[in-house]
DNA sequence: GAGTGGTCTAGACCACAGG
DNA sequence: CTGTGGTCTAGACCACTCG
């Protein structure tokens, strides 16, 4: 294990367990003295950290601690699972963004529609535990929801297509895949932009007519979030995360 | 403008001009000569580049060149979907590792067994047109399949799971995340290490005795490979990928 | 001006791949 | 064994922030 790594764990474990957002970390030469080693090892050290998203340099101020928050175990504990066939069916989302758009030629592509077909574009962010998670992009045509965009509040958006327009939804067809953020992306879930999204495309079909109600786009923190793939049984309807 | 900087313009460019998929940059020292600069400067330049996903280090041998088509649009063209309900059913491995070990806590908890129990553990590459796209690691506890290691070289385990032991597998549990590559993730898949990996893991049982025979974990290549979710229907034996 | 991080140089040795 | 990248040290100077 070379140096610089129990360096950067030592200031790791310091920074999560002393230290707060807006702190800064003893200098270079400091910690290059307390640790006896080269100020060149500490930077080597810091480099890790700042890749890990915790610190951020500032020439000539000092090396600022970030949100706790914004730590990224990936893959430790505080973990989230839900189950694949739950997708969409959660209620505590905030809005972030709506709009009226004409699908191109990719979107189109995607949704079974024709080009040009006007659509719905509704954003949600959602929380746990006070979190953020998941953003997820729906995009709905409007032919099928009228009005939607004036009644849809917040809360479950399939329960609202339910209970306003009589649909009941199943998904045809899911495509899982990863990527990195966005800038915005980054923002809204408060994550780091070199670290992954796991990303869900999923087409749900009113289960009656087979006509396609919406198409989404779900993008969830890697650091925190995984899909279940349970065995085929009953449909759990409303998916709680379970740790 | 840092020199490092400039050198990293310049080297990005000679790689998008002149070199492919495949080749070698020249060696550090090389650099530091050509441009008359420090071998460490030109380590500056590269870290550029390999942040960029453009190059990757490898140590002994040089630092790689990467597809062009990596750098800018992940999940263009090129890319493959494979049903979830397939993980594990194909054919065309390529062994990197095997031994012999005893669970830990983690992987006892993960694979349903008391540690200590002893258990085979074998890698496997899984190209797709010649490109490594998916890394899997098999974990079979030894008691289900004794003599493994010494007759499974390469091919579908699956299928010499059945015709050697008599198992037929039933997925009872799997596990979808996401996750950045290891060094060596990223040697084996010739993938850089800012890019993502798709995540799976497996718990697959014998249908009949309900045995654990084999727990799994796949890491795939996110910028070609993505996760279908079919609705239930049919199971397809044999998974073969479809653009 | 004093102190911080940012860059560059120089030289040494280690770890690894491959002939 | 040679050549590659990986790490560590040492010292110098620069660019920036702030009092």
């Amino acid at each position: 294990m070379a140096i610089y790594q129990d360096v950067a764990r030592a200031l790791e474990t310091e920074i999560r367990e002393k230290l707060h957002s807006g702190d800064y970390l003893p200098s270079e030469i400091q910690l290059a003295q307390r640790f006896a080693i080269n100020r060149h090892t500490v930077r080597r050290a810091i480099d890790e950290l700042v890749q890990a998203g915790m610190v951020l340099r500032q020439q000539g101020k000092g090396t600022l601690v970030l949100e706790h928050s914004l730590q990224y175990r990936i893959g430790a504990r505080g973990r989230f699972s839900e189950s694949v066939e739950a997708m969409g069916h959660h209620s505590e989302s905030r809005i972030t963004g709506r709009g009226l758009l004409r699908a191109d030629d990719a979107l189109a592509r995607k949704m079974w529609v024709q080009p040009g077909t006007e659509v719905f574009q509704i954003d949600t962010l959602r929380c746990i535990d006070g979190k953020p998670v998941t953003l997820i992009s729906h995009y709905l045509p409007t032919e099928h929801c009228p009005g939607l965009d004036q009644h849809y509040q917040g809360g479950s958006l399939h329960e609202l297509l339910e209970a306003r327009y009589g649909f009941q939804l199943t998904r045809r067809q899911g495509l899982i895949s990863a990527g990195m953020p966005s800038r915005q992306e980054s923002l809204l879930l408060r994550y780091p932009r070199n670290m992954p999204l796991l990303k869900i495309c999923s087409n749900n079909l009113c289960t009656r007519t087979g006509a396609l109600v919406e198409y989404s786009v779900s993008r969830s923190r890697a650091d925190c979030f995984e899909y279940k793939i349970e065995p085929r049984q009953n449909l759990t309807p409303e998916g709680e995360p379970s740790s």
